[in-house]
DNA sequence: AACTGGTTCAACCAAATGGTTGAAATAAAT
DNA sequence: ATTTATTTCAACCATTTGGTTGAACCAGTT
């Protein structure tokens, strides 16, 4: 049974791509079979419901973006090197899926109390390393005093935010999508800059 | 027919609450007369169908989120009351509506054409009074050299995103409502003093 | 009171959609 | 070659869902 797993992941890849651009909603599990490649009652012959099929998506989603970012904050390196990591990661991955920072989102709001559960069972914690690394930082005055949950969440808003609002941008400031991925360069380098800006003097 | 306006009024609230909720795909049309308290066939007689009303939902939230933030850029004040006017106001609106923003942006990627030209229509463009304070701030050092481009979506970054991903932030770092509520007010004062960190030293 | 315009709703309809089934095709094992 | 297990699919089913209809129900006007 040599098809046997290319078909179970021609229709996860088909399932993801769906899912993540049209949302559990307003995904059709016939367009899922279309973009597979194969007929509609296979989904259910590998797997049982949509519901089903949308969950191993949804996780297979989450497990990209969250354990990432944690295993990169536990690593050795220095907190500018750490940072540099997560934004150069962060685009990397959004690149090859735009939709997956807003499918995660909506299906989260959708369904927190799901979510929380999942994200329990990752048991996903903020590394102590990290938290030191920021406390000297601060000290030395590179960064200013704030509360780990506040820089990390800076990262990743400066990161996230506009990828997730992409149309936005293009639209607002008329960029072309050659334009629009220099902007995402440019703040490669921004982006850590702004992190590490210091206290107002 | 003074429950004319009211009934219109009362569909046009609770569709606003189901769709930005459950987005277009999600909501149904029952839900929303359940809401508003009336009987389905009146949804088609006030707006002739699904789509004329989301649609109506939709350009209604859009301004929410664009005009203002224009409007207060266009002001006579300095720039860092501008920064800290847009963060109060954002703020402000998102308490009220929580699902604001990520509907905006998970219908507008859904049909990004539609959502170009009804921008479009509002000829939204980015005031010169900005653009100029900003270069004076850059020379005087208490900003860092940064397109105007950069420097607005680094604003609605770190204005947005905690809210839009709120589920996220509270389950990571285990955060109760309250805890959520005291950690936005951290970040009124917290997000102009980044912006306005100036130059690395 | 009778007419008139707008307003409300219960019942109904057609299409879309998630899911099922049973038979045919294919491959593996004996 | 025959049997056995897996894989594929066209046709079908039940439910959901957006939308319609026609009659009843007001409120104001004459």
């Amino acid at each position: 049974m040599p098809l046997e797993k290319q078909t179970e992941e021609q229709i996860f890849l088909a399932a993801q791509r769906v899912f993540q651009e049209k949302g559990f909603a307003g995904a059709r599990m016939q367009e899922i079979a279309d973009e597979a490649d194969i007929n509609k009652s296979m989904l259910h012959y590998y797997y049982r419901s949509k519901e089903k099929l949308f969950l191993e998506v949804f996780r297979s989603s989450v497990k990209k973006i969250f354990p990432q970012l944690i295993a990169i904050l536990s690593s050795d390196d220095e907190l500018e090197a750490k940072v540099k990591e997560v934004v150069g990661f962060y685009y990397k991955t959004f690149k090859k899926n735009p939709y997956l920072p807003s499918f995660v989102i909506h299906e989260m709001n959708q369904h927190p109390k799901r979510f929380k559960e999942f994200i329990g069972s990752l048991d996903i914690e903020i590394p102590k390393t990290f938290t030191t690394q920021l406390k000297e930082e601060v000290e030395v005055g590179r960064i200013m005093p704030m509360k780990p949950i506040h820089f990390l969440i800076n990262i990743v808003s400066l990161c996230l935010m506009p990828v997730i609002a992409r149309t936005m941008v293009q639209t607002l400031f008329s960029l072309n999508d050659e334009e629009f991925e220099s902007f995402l360069e440019e703040r490669k380098e921004l982006v850590p800059k702004i992190i590490f800006s210091g206290v107002q003097t």
